[in-house]
DNA sequence: GACAAGCACGAACGATCGTACTATATTGGA
DNA sequence: TCCAATATAGTACGATCGTTCGTGCTTGTC
C-alpha cells in the first residue's frame, strides 16, 4: 500500500465515522480535513469531488459490512442459526459505528436525491435484501424453514426489524430493546418455521 | 388569523415539504425563503433562529399528524380494526408528504445532533410509541387480543414494520410493498389475537 | 389624518461550503 | 544522486450559510 493510499484509508475511515453521525451528505471537506489534520486541498485530491468522496465512503462501508457481518455468518451452518448470527453481527456492526449504520442514515439522507451516490446507495440495498433472502432461501434448503414461504416476505420482515431496532436503540437509547429484538425475532423464525 | 399567522404557516407548510425530502437539517433559510418567494431576512423574522424554525415545522407537522392519522383512528371501534385504520392513516400519511415521514427523516437526521429540536423530537417519538401501545391495551380491553402479551413488545414490532415499509416504498420504489406490508401486519395481528 | 404596531425588504456581516489553481515537499526507481 | 512521479499544502474563487441591522410599507386605532 503506497502512502498516498494509506492516508485515503485513513480518510474514509473518518469519513465513514462522521457520515454514521451526521449523514452522508454532511460530511464536510473541510470538517474532515481537521479530523485527520490535513489541509482541506490535499484531502480534496483525493477524491476530486465530494460526490466520489461520498461514494467511496459508501464503498468502504460495505467493504466492512461484509467482511464483519455478512462473510462471518455464512461461515456457520446454513439454517436459524445462521439467521440470528447475522443479525447479531448486524447489531454488532451498529455499535462499531459512533452514529450507528451509516446505510440506514444514507438512505433517509439521499432517497430524494437523485445523481451516482443514491444509485450506488440503492445498489447495495438491493444487494443487501437479496442477501436476507438467500438466509431465507437457504433455511429451506436445510429444512429449517417451511418450502412454501415467500423468502421476499421474510426479507422485509427481518429487514424491518432491523430498522425498529435501529430507531429504539440510537435514537430512544432504549435499553430493554434488545430483549424485545430478540423476542420479535423468535416470534418471525417460529413463524417461517417448519412444524415439528 | 392575522397576516403574519397566515404567512407563517405558509413557510411551514413549505418547510415541511422541503424537510421531508432532504431532512430537517437540510432546511435552509435561503431556500425555504425562494420557495415561499420571500426575501431571507422577512423569512427569518418569523424565527429568530433556525433551531426555532425547525422545532416548529416539527410542531406543525406534528399537529397534522395528530389530525390525520391519529384522531381518525381513534373515532373507529377499539381493537384489531383500529390497528389496521391507524396503519393505513399512516401509510397516507408517508403519501402526503412529497418525500415520505418527515419524523423518520428527522430521527437519523438528530440523533446525533444534541439539542432543542432533538429533545422535541424525542418526546414526539416517545408519544407515537405510546399511542401504538394503547392502541395494544385497548384492543385487550376490547377482547381482540390476549391478555398476557406485552405492549411494547406490539408497539415496537409494528412500529418497526412501519419503517421497514417506509425504506422500501421510499428509497427502492419497490411495488409490491403494499401487499407485504398487509400480509406481516395480518401476521402480527394474528399472533397477538386472542385464539378462538 | 396622525400614530403605533406589525410585517417584509435589501444590504451586509463573518463563516463555511465545494472546487480550482499553483507550489512545495516527499518518495521510489534509474 | 538526480529525476519524475506522487502527495500534501497554500491561496483564492464564487456561492451559500445563519444572522443582524436599518428602512419602508401596510395595517388598524384613536
Amino acid at each position: 500500500m503506497t502512502r498516498g493510499e494509506d492516508t485515503k484509508q485513513v480518510i474514509l475511515e473518518s469519513g465513514l465515522d462522521m457520515a454514521s453521525q451526521l449523514g452522508l451528505e454532511a460530511v464536510s471537506i473541510g470538517e474532515l480535513a481537521k479530523k485527520t489534520d490535513m489541509s482541506k486541498s490535499g484531502l480534496f485530491a483525493h477524491f476530486q469531488s465530494k460526490e466520489n468522496l461520498q461514494i467511496e465512503i459508501l464503498k468502504h462501508a460495505a467493504d466492512l459490512f461484509a467482511a464483519d457481518v455478512v462473510v462471518p455468518a455464512l461461515k456457520t451452518k446454513a439454517g436459524t442459526g445462521r439467521i440470528e448470527a447475522l443479525v447479531n453481527n448486524w447489531i454488532r456492526w451498529t455499535d462499531m459505528l459512533t452514529g450507528g449504520c451509516i446505510f440506514v442514515a444514507a438512505s433517509t439522507d439521499f432517497k430524494d436525491r437523485p445523481g451516482k451516490v443514491r444509485d450506488v446507495l440503492l445498489r447495495q440495498q438491493e444487494a443487501w435484501i437479496d442477501c436476507l433472502r438467500r438466509m431465507a432461501q437457504s433455511a429451506i434448503a436445510s429444512g429449517d424453514f417451511r418450502e412454501d414461504i415467500d423468502c421476499d416476505q421474510f426479507a422485509f420482515e427481518l429487514y424491518s426489524l432491523l430498522l425498529g431496532f435501529h430507531l429504539y436503540y440510537k435514537l430512544l437509547n432504549n435499553k430493554d430493546i434488545q430483549e424485545h429484538q430478540r423476542i420479535a425475532l423468535k416470534r418471525l423464525l417460529d413463524d417461517y418455521q417448519r412444524s415439528p
